[in-house]
DNA sequence: TTGCTCCTCACGTCACGTGAGGTGGC
DNA sequence: TTGCTCCTCACGTCACGTGAGGTGGC
């Protein structure tokens, strides 16, 4: 018979852990004295501590264990839990790499650039979207305000027009599949309810048609002045580079300011610029 | 502005998270209604709020991204929370793979003998300790209980004889490298004080020496009969085996119930079988 | 009037660590 | 009498999830 501080020493534990084991029911102390309460153990107790203690360094859980010793439970059912355990561990070592992979990436860009990235990189899905586009090819960088404006001005024509339903913010789409200065194409274009029937009265250059629902989408706001937007876009495709991904999309830029037919031409905006992304084959 | 409910589902988080980084002061609402308390955020709390999570995601804790984002932390400073971290997720990830290489030990021991195993591997670590031991040969295994209790009579013999002061429990400790069942070379000891002087005393087979401190000792508990003692080895190194370690000094046996000289043939005992083990190189 | 959104407590999570305050045996 | 070991509460951990109970605006 061992006193509790004996016996913890055996068992390599605190003399908390036992009590709270005798707590939990898994390791009742084989006496306990009725008139000090102490709480005596004998050594054949021993292997069941170390029961527990080996089930819990699979990552088994108190209440798990109590099952497991409950002797209700078969070979194959402690066979199940741990192929399971086994499962759990395995993703998250993989969501431990992935981190891994973005702390290097951070400290890389902190290593290149001597200061913090302002721009802050989010995964995000998104449902597929219903939107009235206005495309145009936006001849040179220095034509581009006053294209968007006509533009937004534009869609919204149309949509008073073709009487459709708003159902979000504006966006606006870029189709070069790298950075460009010259012939931008680019889509100017809000987020619509899908209508029952497409209406015919729509110009020409203006369509109704669906984005495509995207499992993996890179995004970053911009809080600052339009043209610097290209900061945000470039940090972007930084973030997705050094973390293993690939762009496989347009990019998307989201207003989430309002509209850019308001506010004059220092005023600050906020948007969200999107990228749909898939892993990189390694 | 946007109420609580419109902000979370922007930035992607459940209200309830918003709530609690305004307690914590980590980002709070841009306005307070002063009637209703009403939270309202305003767009460009956005970029903030994305710090946060992707702060989050590299895994800061909530007290760690305030002083980053209180600004007066330095891009070093971040650099180095950021290098620590990085340390803390590797080992992370090494501690799974033990784990995950031990819950598959497991899986295969139980998918091989089609039932759980009764023995325990714990690791420890042993302090050097110091012994009184009678070294013999034992010819056969059929000579072993004789041989053993004669040992041990002669051991506390020569303890009283050398006037030294006992330290700890009987053991035993096996010499040949391999399980044999002839020319069994083994020591019957007593865990002593070590003494200032080393007595002259001694019969020629007995000796005091040094167990060296070991730092891993793949060590499991035996309670069953004596000869069963064997079912515990094999087991011990079994889990060695197949968890990537090897044996690296002779076999211990604790006798943690008390003396070998007491009890009956049949009686029960408890002890604990010790291999010093390395990992192995892979 | 009925939903909807918002609010403030406050408990629960998991396996103990860590005092606080008190008691028996050498 | 002084240490030592033991005892029983009970709070704290970390980032929220989850009710309970109640209130304003359409």
């Amino acid at each position: 018979m061992f006193k509790i501080g004996d016996f913890s020493k055996m068992g390599q534990v605190s003399i908390r852990t036992l009590r709270h084991y005798d707590e939990l029911g898994l390791l009742k102390p084989a006496q306990i004295d009725q008139f000090t309460d102490y709480r005596f153990y004998t050594i054949d107790q021993l292997p069941r501590l170390n029961r527990i203690l080996a089930l819990k360094d699979l990552g088994l859980s108190l209440e798990q264990i109590r099952s497991v010793l409950s002797e209700d439970i078969s070979a194959e059912q402690l066979h199940g839990m741990l192929m399971l355990k086994q499962a759990e561990i395995e993703q998250e070592v993989e969501e431990n790499q992935r981190r891994l992979r973005r702390v290097r990436a951070r400290l890389e860009q902190i290593e290149q650039e001597g200061h913090v990235s302002p721009y802050e990189v989010v995964l995000k899905q998104s449902p597929a979207q219903t939107v009235l586009a206005l495309h145009r090819c936006v001849p040179q960088l220095d034509d581009m305000p006053h294209y968007r404006h006509t533009m937004y001005e534009a869609v919204y024509q149309a949509l008073e027009h073709a009487g459709l339903e708003r159902a979000g913010p504006e966006l606006a789409i870029y189709h070069n599949g790298e950075y460009t200065e010259v012939e931008i194409e680019m889509e100017a274009a809000l987020l619509i309810q899908p209508p029952a029937t497409i209406p015919a009265s729509l110009a020409p250059a203006d369509r109704i048609y669906t984005l495509p629902a995207t499992a993996l989408l890179a995004t970053v706001v911009h809080h600052g002045s339009l043209p610097q937007v290209i900061k945000a876009i470039s940090a972007l495709y930084a973030w997705i580079g050094t973390n293993g991904y690939v762009g496989c999309g347009p990019i998307r830029e989201i207003h989430l300011f309002g509209s850019e037919l308001e506010g004059g031409r220092h005023s600050q905006v906020t948007l969200e610029v999107q990228v749909p992304v898939e892993k990189v084959a390694y």
